[in-house]
DNA sequence: TGGAATGTTCGGCT
DNA sequence: AAGCCGAACATTCC
C-alpha cells in the first residue's frame, strides 16, 4: 500500500496528534526480528514525526523509531487491535496500532536516518536528478524503482509517472535525451504532488491513520489499468513484467 | 488452483 | 562491478 504519497498521507496525520508526546511503551506481539529492536525507544518524547522516503521516522531525544509499512503495513490512532496488530505504541494519551497482514514491514529503533538511500523523490533537484540518471545503465522503470537511487517511488507512482512523461518503461536510463528526463522529473514531481493531494491512492486496502481512504487511484492513467484503452490515445494498456513487479504502460503514448 | 498484490533483500550469474 | 534474475518473506483475494 505504501509509497511516498501515502506514507506523506499517514504522517501529516499523525504529526499534530504525536508530536512531543512521550513514548510510554510499545507493546509488541510480533515475533519477527524488529521486534526485538526497539527497546531504546520507549520512555523517550517525540520531537518530530517526519518522511524519510517511505519510511516514517518519530525523531526521539536519542535516535528514532523508523517505521517502513511495507505492502500491506498501516499505523491506526486509537484503533481496536486486530488480528493482525504486530505492535502498540503507547503515548501518553493516544494510542498507535501498527497492523501488517502480510508482515513485510517493521518498526525499529535506529541511532540515526535510514542509510543508503538516494534523494528524496520530491526534494531531488532536476540538475542533480539528470546527473544520476545519465550515470547509470539499464530500465529505467526499474531504476526508479531503486530506493538507493531515488527514495520514495514504488510501482504504482513510477508507471504513472513514465506514462505522464511519455517515456517507455524498458527505455534505456542512461540513453534518454535531457529534455526527456527533465519531462520526467517534472512528472514525477507533478504525480506525488497531486497524490498527495488525494490522499494517496487506496487500490486495495490503503487506510490513513484515521481509516480513512485515499482516492489518487481515480487518477491512475495506466497502473491497474491492463487492457483498458489509454484515456489520451485510446489505444490498449500493456502490462509487463520489468524487475520482477507488474508494469502497466501506453504503447502508443510511451514509444521506445 | 494458481497467480498476483502499493516492498525489500539476498545469493548467484554475467 | 553494476545490473539482472529468481527466490524468499506471509497473507489474502479472485
Amino acid at each position: 500500500m505504501p509509497e511516498l504519497p501515502e506514507v506523506e498521507s499517514v504522517v501529516r496525520v499523525l504529526a499534530p496528534r504525536i508530536t512531543g508526546r512521550r513514548l510510554q511503551r510499545i507493546d509488541v506481539a510480533s515475533r519477527k526480528p524488529w521486534a526485538r529492536m526497539i527497546g531504546p525507544a520507549e520512555g523517550q518524547q517525540v520531537r518530530r514525526v517526519r518522511r524519510y522516503g517511505k519510511y516514517i521516522l518519530f525523531d526521539l531525544d536519542e535516535g528514532l523509531l523508523a517505521v517502513h509499512l511495507g505492502m500491506t503495513g498501516k499505523l491506526l490512532v486509537n484503533a481496536d487491535p486486530g488480528p493482525h496488530a504486530r505492535a502498540v505504541l503507547v503515548f501518553d494519551g493516544v494510542n498507535v496500532v501498527y497492523d501488517d497482514v502480510r508482515q513485510f514491514g517493521s518498526m525499529r529503533w535506529l541511532p540515526h536516518e535510514p542509510e543508503g538511500l538516494g534523494p528524496d523523490a520530491l526534494e531531488v533537484a532536476a540538475a542533480d536528478f539528470a546527473r544520476m540518471l545519465l550515470a547509470r545503465k539499464g530500465r529505467i522503470k526499474a531504476l526508479l524503482l531503486n530506493q538507493a537511487f531515488l527514495r520514495g517511488l514504488g510501482n504504482i507512482y513510477s508507471d504513472e509517472a513514465l506514462f505522464r512523461a511519455g517515456i517507455h518503461p524498458l527505455a534505456e536510463a542512461g540513453r534518454l535525451s535531457r529534455r526527456r528526463i527533465l519531462r520526467l522529473h517534472s512528472a514525477i514531481k507533478q504525480v506525488l504532488e497531486q497524490a498527495i493531494a488525494k490522499g494517496g491512492s487506496s487500490i486495495s486496502d490503503y487506510l490513513d491513520p484515521d481509516g480513512r481512504r485515499g482516492w489518487f487511484q481515480i487518477e491512475h492513467r495506466v497502473y491497474g489499468r491492463a487492457g483498458e484503452p489509454c484515456k489520451r490515445c485510446g489505444a490498449r494498456i500493456r502490462r509487463i513484467l520489468v524487475a520482477q513487479r507488474s508494469t502497466h504502460f501506453c504503447p502508443q503514448c510511451q514509444r521506445k
